[in-house]
Formats: C-alpha cells, structure tokens, sequence
DNA sequence: TTGCTCCTCACGTCACGTGAGGTGGC
DNA sequence: TTGCTCCTCACGTCACGTGAGGTGGC
C-alpha cells in the first residue's frame, strides 16, 4: 500500500529530486517512513505536489507558494499580475523569434542587430559607428537612420577617407576635408530628419555627439580625425 | 576618452555586474585600464557586448556562444534549433494563460486543474480519487470522464456511502452494498466509454485499478473498504 | 571632507541536477 | 550474488545579483 517516491514523482509527472527539493524547503509534509527508513506517500501527498506543480508551472515561485500555505485559495491578485508577466514573456520570445526570422532570412551580419541587414555594404566602421548611435536614439529615430542608410550612396570622398594613411600630408587631408563638407552640406539638405532623429534622443542629441566623438576617436586614425575636426571647423563659414 | 565599465553597460543596456561576469567566463575581453586600474572600453568592446547579449536574450547559452567565437556567423542549425525553443516556449506560455484564465473566471478549488471547475459540487476525496485517476488516463480518457462528472447526478446510496461511520455494523454494510453496486451498475450501462477510458490509459486498465486502489485504501475507512470489496466480490453474479 | 564611481572577492539566488557512498528487497 | 530501488549529503549549474571592504576623482 501507499506510493515511493518515484511513484510519487511519476503519478506528478516530475523527478524524485524535485519531491525532495520540496520536502528541504518545507513545502511538502515528509510522510511516514517503513521499518525500513522508505517514505510512503499518500493521496493528500499527492494532491499537494500537484498543487505545487501547477503554480511552478505558472510561474509562481517556490517562496511565494510557501507563503501561500497549503489551503488557502489563490489571491486573485497574484494571478492578475501572474497573467501580465505571461503576456510579457510571450511578447518577449515572439519578438526574438522575429529577429531570428530576419537572421535567416538574409545571413546578416553579426555584429548588428538584423533590421539593418540592409546595411550589408558598409565599412565594418561605419557599421560599428551605426550601432553606437542606435544605443542612443529613440525608436523612431533609428528607423529614421535604417531608413537613410538603405537610400544613401556616398560621394567617391567618402571611401578615399575610410582608407585615408594615418601620415596623410596636410594638401591632401585639406583638400578631402573640403569635398567632404560639400558632399555632407547636400546630405544635411537632402535628409533634414537626420537631425531631428538626433534632437530627440532620449539622451539629448548632445549625448550623442559626445558619444559618437568618442567612438570615432576609437575608429579613426589621426589623419583621420585631422580631417573630421576641418570638416566641423569648416561648417560656420 | 573611452567608456567606463558603467557607461559600457549602459550602451549595451546592461548591468556593470553582468560586463564583469562575461569578462570572468572569457565571453568579452578585458579592455585596457587607466593609471588607476579603471578599465578603458572601446567600440570593439560595445559591438562584441551587444552580440553576446543579443544572442543571449534569444536564448543562446553563453557557453556556446563561447563556442561560438567572436566573429563566426551564427550556424543556421542552432538558429533553427533556437527557433523551435522559442516556439515551444509561446506555446506553454500560451497554455499557462488558459489555465489562469479558468482560473480566474471560476474561482476554481485548489486541488484540481481548472478545468475541472463543475466538479465543484464534489466531495474532497472524490475529488480526491479524480485526480489521481486523471495521472494515469490519456487525455481523451480524461475528457470522457470530465463530461461524465458535469452530467452524473449520484444516487443516495452514494452520499450515505461517503458518510459511513467506521463502526457501521455488518447489516447496515451489506445493505448499501447492495444499493451501490445497483446503482454502479446503471452507471456502468449509461456510460459505457468510462471503462474504455481506462482501457485506453497509457499504463493499461489494471495499472488504473491498481493505483486507484492504493488512493482508496488511504482514503476510505475500514467500513467503507469493506462495503467497496463486497460490492466488487457481488459483481460477478 | 563628502558623495560618487571604480575595483576585487566571496558568497547568494533560483529550482533543481549530479554524483558519491551506503543500504534494502527479491 | 546480482540488479534495482531507496536513502542522505555535498556540491554543481545557470546567469548573474548582493554585499563587504577598499580606493580614486572632484
């Protein structure tokens, strides 16, 4: 007569270790043993792992089923707020298995998020800089930008300063300084939103010029950055 | 220049402690430190943050995405793999919620899964033998009896049944033995797909009995023990 | 000096799982 | 005797979090 442990676990649909994790934490009665030192379960055993099977399964942690005690009915409020988690969670994974869909469908990238597959040509810099500002931008800004880069075709300038020398004589870094400034004045023309997407960073759009300096200052060799600081000294004229 | 560990998670949404974990586990480099031994992060350090914790929130342990390395492409397999985790995972949330929701409309009693919610009318050990029995049945044995508890309405016999004193003396015994096994056998005629719902049960009919037994012998007294054997022992004639 | 940030190290948490080392039942 | 079950106890796992105790920067 009366159940083992394993019978116990099985009839519960779970493992024998489970029923004594229960017992340590004082969630389920320990039942009489046999001459033998053998538990032997009954029917309110039962009943009571089960009870706690459920609510587990429902995501009510062991700590709060203890504090419930064995009778009491559920509080309604614990299960209301029960049920907005369990809505949260599966927005969460259906919100992952989109990323994941966007992944497979075209083998982006790594090292950015998959909307911007689209972003596939880039430099590994521009990219990099890319992710930093959408650490800083609201929502509706990045889609701004996501948008922007799907459109944009850089100037020749652009790509002979992504393989500026770091020892780039001064005529030369002068003179890409100035196609440069000409060729991101029609971008500011053209694209009027970008600024705005920065302007209503959750950040500030200060932030991110910070941020983004510091980045650059990481990316780019001297030259580089010689350049950038004659394209920004340049734009008041 | 260059970010402190705060400011890194920060960008990464993230905490400082989990920056410190993955440095522990060899996931993210440790960057270069200041004079003071503050450590200095650069964009190669936030892009590598990032994809560790993208593919972290889809559900990828961090000892394979140590396996992984750092610029390897995700490997399509585990990406499917992933994407049914994830879809299992919506579907048992999905489930929970069902559950709650039974729940929450019927104020159901504690012992048994919600939708047993009619069979609140029952007796405890009824309810009792219910659940143990639906353990073992298949779940369209389980729905068979679940409308059979909605539609039963129990004879006397059966609450006298229940109600019998340990003590009862013999006559008293076999007299409602009498009575019950007539109504049993009603029962048995109006609802003959109860007993191929035990049939059907993954662990065979006799396994039902047999666990069913042990249930009774712990929840029934002597008395009431005695008038089940008579009944069964009256079956076959 | 005060408050704030950074550092390391050890231990805690959550819900069990793993494994050692030993005994009982058939 | 063999294989299977039961028992306890200690430690492991996973992805961090908590807190102690100390130092640096403004």
């Amino acid at each position: 007569m009366a159940w083992s442990t394993r019978q116990l676990a099985e009839l519960a649909g779970t493992t024998v270790k489970t029923v004594r994790h229960y017992h340590k934490l004082g969630l389920l009665e320990e039942p009489e043993r046999g001459t033998n030192g053998y538990k032997h379960y009954g029917v309110a055993h039962l009943t009571s792992l089960l009870r706690i099977r459920r609510l587990t399964e429902l995501g009510v942690p062991l700590a709060q089923i203890a504090e419930m005690g064995d009778a009491a009915p559920y509080p309604e409020e614990t299960l209301r707020l029960l049920d907005l988690e369990l809505a949260a969670g599966i927005e969460r994974l259906q919100r992952a298995r989109q990323e994941l869909a966007l992944i497979l469908e075209n083998a982006s990238p790594t090292d950015l998020p998959a909307a911007w597959a689209s972003a596939g040509e880039m430099s590994a810099t521009d990219r990099a800089l890319l992710v930093v500002q959408s650490r800083l931008l609201s929502p509706a800004g990045i889609e701004t930008w996501r948008r922007f880069v799907t459109e944009y075709r850089p100037d020749e300038s652009v790509g002979e300063f992504d393989r500026l020398d770091a020892e780039a004589d001064e005529v030369t870094r002068r003179e890409l300084a100035e196609r440069l400034r000409a060729h991101f004045d029609e971008v500011r023309l053209k694209y009027p939103e970008l600024r705005d997407a920065r302007e209503s960073a959750p950040g500030g759009a200060r932030e991110v010029a910070r941020t983004i300096g510091l980045a650059m200052e990481d990316l780019y060799n001297p030259a580089q950055l010689d350049v950038l600081e004659m394209v920004r000294a340049g734009r008041g004229r």
